[in-house]
DNA sequence: ATTATCTATAGATCTATAGATAATGC
DNA sequence: ATTATCTATAGATCTATAGATAATGC
């Protein structure tokens, strides 16, 4: 039953990317053995690539992470602006409160994956490279001030988890477009969604 | 070893209580047992009181959300302008972020409790009630346009929640704090705290 | 020889229930 | 007689480990 060394590191691959479509969707409730079945494996296997479930979380916020933030550095063919802006619209959009397993790993896991130190630490250096590139896209446009562009980069990245976060949270109530219409509407949003 | 009929109520009320602090601060994973423990009530008696784990998570939301709504209704001492003032202010706060047992049940519960059918109920008639009291401040104070104050008000707490989730998310990373003086600093909330 | 995976299980949870106990309330 | 609470436990998890198996890699 042994694979080879490529097919183990695709394996790898799997249940970490299994993990975090799973783990956003239904939290850190969900077992190794869910996550195992449905990478393909069974779960006593996984101890061979992992130290433990929290060793796996924090892998998998750690990649997550640094995903979304590589899609707001600009490349050829697309300005930061548009970078920024594509960020926002998806962000605030139905879609994505809708799809947590391929969503904001904050909106979804940051209340209750900040409780353990290992898993803190990723979210840490995940949030942080967010708002640098958020911030670095800001300066390229409009604003002047790097200082002021951090600040509001800071301060338009929490009122986006928020506005996931709580359109989630109240099922499929009024607010749940609601909140997301409300923060689109607000001028900083607005200035960078109708450019 | 039974109780009176008023100590049994009084019974519940602990309960409820004492589940409102352990939740919020470590989440829908504490167990009954723990909660009943700290009660000072053994666990099989928790079926007494409530049909469910679950009946318990969506009392608990509820109470503490009309708590949290009733802060903001002007009161004889307090102007609507006043309550709305000292609410942001300690929601924007450390002493918030570091105290999630008396907090926002939103940001603490929010992203893990819309995943059953009965709490994401509670969850969802209590940020209506906390939104149409923040709104009602709102429009006593400057804001003429009651439909655009009630989308100010919704845009504010999504914000405010995604501070907090944010700021705790992230450990004892400087974007801890970042992330609160953020948002105090957002003109929208400059107006709010410096009145 | 090494190792990726599997089967099987230990040990520790957790929710919920059953039945006993003892005090209340009629 | 009713009922609030307790002790005890059933049944279902969940993380982690032990040992077997079979294919890779030297």
């Amino acid at each position: 039953m042994r694979k080879s060394r490529e097919a183990a590191a695709e394996s790898r691959r799997n249940i970490v990317e299994t993990a975090a479509k799973l783990l956003r969707e239904r939290g850190l409730g969900v077992g190794l053995a869910d996550i195992m079945a449905a990478a393909g494996l069974t779960h006593g296997g996984f101890y061979r690539h992992f130290a433990s479930k929290e060793a796996l979380v924090a892998e998998v916020l750690q990649q997550a992470l640094d995903e979304k933030a590589e899609s707001l550095v600009a490349r050829d063919g697309l300005s930061a602006q548009e970078a920024l802006k594509a960020y926002v619209a998806l962000y605030l959009s139905s879609a994505h409160v809708d799809n947590p397993g391929k969503g904001c790993p904050i909106a979804a896991l940051g209340a209750v994956a900040a409780r353990s130190e290992e898993t803190a630490r990723a979210l840490a250096a995940g949030a942080e490279k967010l708002a640098a590139n958020f911030a670095a896209d800001l300066s390229g446009g409009s604003a002047g001030d790097p200082v002021e562009a951090r600040r509001r980069a800071v301060a338009m990245l929490a009122s986006m988890v928020g506005a996931v976060v709580v359109a989630r949270a109240v099922g499929d109530s009024p607010l749940r477009a609601e909140v997301l219409d409300a923060l689109r509407a607000e001028p900083a949003f607005r200035n960078i969604l109708e450019n």
